[in-house]
DNA sequence: TCGTACCTTGCATACGCATGCAATTTAACC
DNA sequence: GGTTAAATTGCATGCGTATGCAAGGTACGA
């Protein structure tokens, strides 16, 4: 016959502060409600006695009813890469001031983010939001029949039905090719990542492809096999010991241009005075003094804004849009780590002093 | 009369499914239970025809029932410092390996973390994690009276009932004095950060208290004002401008270190010929070769793994522990920014050759 | 004075699932 | 084969909130 059974009391809900004021349990829901219609004066006493109470909707039973959560998964595949922790902070940042939350994943080291997709989706996020990671077309498909957005930050796979952000990187390896042809670099060479990287496969060919454009002989290349300082590293022991060593080295990112001026510090040779280093991201270590990197710059806060509107967060019911695929320019950065080797233009000039 | 009006088809339920397999809700649910009972064939059937309908459990509605999230959320009140990406892919790690989900809050820029703990408990959270942040005592209450375990990371306050684990500052900061003075300094400065946090003012009282018990004389001191590079930058200049320079100094953290050797260097001075360098924390930087910092290495994946168990997630319902204090041993890595500079021992040698 | 329109509130129900209890089936044993 | 215990399943209900609908209240104009 008890109509309430001993509450286990770490739980105020909205029926105890309607009880105290003695109004319904709707009154209390629509107080804290923006659209529902309350007058001020109830209002004002609902927040009172809610405040009084220790009274805070929970937001769980909430989205129970009306289908969102209001929050936003967010994949980080890699956060030893100091380029990620910026794209992070980024990244959250716009979706806490579009009043959303982050649910955060971090796969384990060769977990496929498919694995995680489930996971996620029980959550009923409202969103994705994958960086440095792909999922199956069958995956995404399964998103895009949940009406949950998904945007692939920072990489693509050409007709996968997601949206996607990157930086031109084509377009910014162009400006590297570009920039070195014109102080003067005679044998410039590429060191690669992941094969399968779009950024790293753009960037190679952004990069190749404008240095044939202005008649280099055919580039040097050097697998380093990921991202990582300690990859760019050990490829770039590997090339400077070669017979031919190139002026110059582009990396596919700044973490790995860092090792590679230390390994060839480590050899002996002067950056830029021998080889001139170039990397890509212009992540906060590239600034340092010890570095002073050139590097490609990418704008990871506007980015970030693009990925987070892309997902439609604002629109009541989403209307599930075309998937689209924003890139965005960078911009090249000239620090220390590069020098002007002679003349101007495609010259033929054999070597350079300091 | 519609026993079921149009279903928005984006969501499939359990009770989808048992109509499929002329079975009870109930069922459906118990096979996705690790303690219900329900029969290996049975089991069997639902698992398949859930795959077939695409059929995944609501955790948000599980979760209005069990009165378990399980999510973890973790406040991080700095990326920056690049010592904090390593703790945040720590936690992650030990939160997602215990079955859990993390939902990441990162407070802008000058907000105290007492305004978003709302948001968080309105979010269920099974517990939480504070990084270089703290709470009011009052919120601390509010926590404890939901149940909801909170932690401190790397930082506490006395009397504050939560949780907290740091590294043993005090103890890590003697065995930097120790270090300091067995290898021959005469003139040890230390430069502060944030005068308030428990991790500068315990690295600051332990490195001058053992000065002080090893007889050296009082301690320069420079006030950086913050844990960032630019102000350990800063500081470094303003410290070694003056008339008695000191011959080494520990800071408080070691992207401030890192600063303070790149404005040692810019000043023309060497590291560690002119001045020895010790930082704290151990992060990924100090390791590399234009920096090679000598400093105490913060068991990061240990007090990550203390702190998670220390919320006791596994118990069913919160077994509300006394609020615990964990302080775990660092230990000194030298690298080449400090060197010895004459005799062992508290020696009164006034000059020290290469 | 009454009637109309609008604003405010309460009632009832649904969101998707877990779980105590009773009913039923299966297994086990003599 | 019969009896009893154990395992399995269904039924009914509740978790805390949002919301359509109807009822009540207020203000206003005629």
């Amino acid at each position: 016959m008890a109509r309430r059974v001993q509450k286990p009391a770490t739980q105020v809900t909205a029926d105890d502060v309607a009880r105290k004021l003695g109004v319904s349990q709707s009154t209390i829901s629509r107080a804290f409600s923006m659209t529902a219609s309350i007058s001020e004066k109830m209002k004002r006493r609902v927040i009172d006695a809610s405040n009084a109470l220790g009274y805070q909707p929970n937001v769980i039973a909430r989205s129970l009813i009306t289908r969102r959560t209001n929050m936003v998964a967010i994949v980080m595949a890699n956060l030893v890469d100091p380029f990620y922790p910026v794209v992070l902070d980024e990244l959250v940042q716009q979706v806490q001031a579009r009043g959303f939350q982050t649910l955060l994943f971090v796969p384990s080291p060769g977990q496929p983010v498919d694995d995680i997709m489930p996971n996620l989706l029980q959550y009923q996020v409202d969103a994705i939001v994958l960086t440095s990671a792909t999922i199956s077309s069958a995956m995404a498909r399964t998103c895009a029949a949940r009406d949950t957005p998904v945007v692939s930050f920072n990489r693509y796979v050409p007709g996968l039905q997601i949206h996607a952000v990157a930086s031109d990187n084509i377009a910014g390896a162009r400006q590297v090719a570009d920039y070195l042809v014109s102080t003067g670099h005679e044998r410039p060479a590429f060191i690669a990542a992941q094969r399968d990287a779009t950024t790293n496969i753009d960037r190679r060919h952004g990069f190749m492809s404008r240095l044939k454009e202005l008649g280099m002989p055919a580039c040097l290349e050097e697998e380093a096999g990921d991202f990582s300082y300690e990859a760019g590293y050990a490829a770039t022991k590997r090339l400077l010991r070669k017979a031919k060593r190139p002026d110059a080295i582009f990396y596919a990112s700044d973490i790995m241009a860092a090792g590679g001026i230390d390994a060839a510090r480590e050899l002996g040779m002067g950056v830029p005075e021998d080889v001139s280093i170039v990397g890509y991201d212009d992540v906060p270590m590239a600034a340092l003094p010890c570095y002073s990197l050139t590097t490609i710059r990418q704008p990871v806060a506007e980015m970030a804004k693009v990925a987070i509107d892309l997902l439609g967060l604002a629109d009541p019911r989403g209307t599930k849009s075309a998937p689209a695929m924003r890139t965005i320019m960078g911009s090249l950065i000239t620090r220390s780590s590069t020098m002007n080797r002679g003349t101007a233009g495609a010259g033929r000039k054999r070597k350079a002093a300091r």
